[in-house]
DNA sequence: CTAATTTTTGACCGCATGGCCAGGATTTAA
DNA sequence: TTAAATCCTGGCCATGCGGTCAAAAATTAG
């Protein structure tokens, strides 16, 4: 029986061969996009990498485009848990931001293959309609915890008056940005310095003026 | 003779008809990649929508490389001329910071194709050399601009002491991480919003502190 | 008008890709 | 141990790609 997972209207729970292989081949995924770039990383490649035949591949997924959707899975999975984890454990709203933008860079910074894979793959969705869908699964969850905070700390008094949602864009677009240059160049970016930066400038640009 | 651009140590005054078809294809790719992707704007699907036989492309470009390269170069060379007259108009620092802010989301605004189509090459380079060397000879220059703008504002005492380099990075970066949601989903951004905010936070962020 | 040159066409090539499958190996269940 | 289910292999296929080419068309020069 081939992809259990995505096509049993009841899940039947995946055997531990599938579950483990379908973790190998989607972390073999990620490298090998990394370090070759999406174009490179034919389903062949990949298996060479993993160090098992194509075939299993074709076995274990339904086919490229579920792979290249279960690695940008894992990708904002991995990210998200570790940022949240973070939040939730500051005690107020500015802190909660503040450690937002921290995570954020700590975690980019100790995970850099992710990253550098996710930038080849968001230039990969051909419609419109693909880059909506992306935007609608992946993008805006990650606006409306940010948002959440955000309002929360409007509503106990720490934030001024701001549109939450422009001001989430702003936040999450300035981490990217930067982002994207680091994924870019290594050295031309100096990550720390720009988490700083982005810290206090959040900070004076969402506290209640004085 | 082929690609006389390309190939001549001495240019030898390229043709009109040359010349035309260059922009003519340029321009068409770039509207091929805004609305079908990357991956599908394969040199048949280009031609077609610019109405000619796949052959021209072959015979203007020395290959699919040059043409995505000579895209790259049309929309940096185009925003970045844009951008540049605005700042140029402004009479101090702090303006014409708020200048390139503004113009670069109002250059966006009115030619979306130009930044889907690049959001769409620029996960495409496969190699990290690759990402390197357009890193430097896209993303370096666009910096150093801002850097110039940011250190002049510091030689006459609008600014407060920051490092250039990194603040640089950062208005960047802001810039493009809000062009790259409003990329992924139109509705799900306000520009002229984000834009605002930007203007106001890099403000109170440089400004030399009371 | 004619010859030379530039430009365009459409067919063609070699190649790599994603996907497929028959059959063998391995694990699980009885 | 044996039968069934699961998992894997390696080769195969159709497709679409970038690129090439001879020859036709169009343009330019003489």
């Amino acid at each position: 029986m081939r992809s259990k997972i995505i096509h049993d209207g009841q899940k039947k729970k995946a055997s531990f061969i599938e579950e483990a292989r379908r973790r190998q081949i989607v972390e073999g995924a990620i490298s090998t996009i990394a370090s070759a770039g999406l174009p490179q990383a034919s389903l062949a490649r990949i298996a060479q990498d993993v160090g098992v035949s194509k075939g299993v591949i074709s076995y274990h997924f339904a086919g490229k485009d579920e792979l290249i959707q279960q690695v940008v899975n894992a990708l904002f999975a991995e990210t998200n848990r570790f940022i949240k984890a973070r939040v939730d454990r500051a005690p107020d709203a500015p802190r909660r931001l503040r450690a937002f933008i921290e995570a954020s860079f700590e975690f980019m910074a100790a995970n850099r293959a992710n990253f550098v894979a996710l930038v080849d793959i968001w230039g990969s969705f051909g419609s419109p309609e693909a880059k909506r869908r992306f935007n609608a699964d992946m993008y805006d969850p990650c606006r409306h915890h940010l948002e959440g905070i955000l309002r929360r700390g409007q509503d106990s008094g720490d934030f001024r008056d701001f549109s939450p949602g422009t001001l989430a864009a702003t936040v999450q677009g300035a981490i990217d940005g930067v982002m994207l240059q680091w994924v870019f160049d290594e050295e031309a970016i100096d990550l720390a310095d720009c988490a700083a930066e982005l810290v206090t400038m959040f900070d004076l640009a969402t506290r209640r003026r004085a």
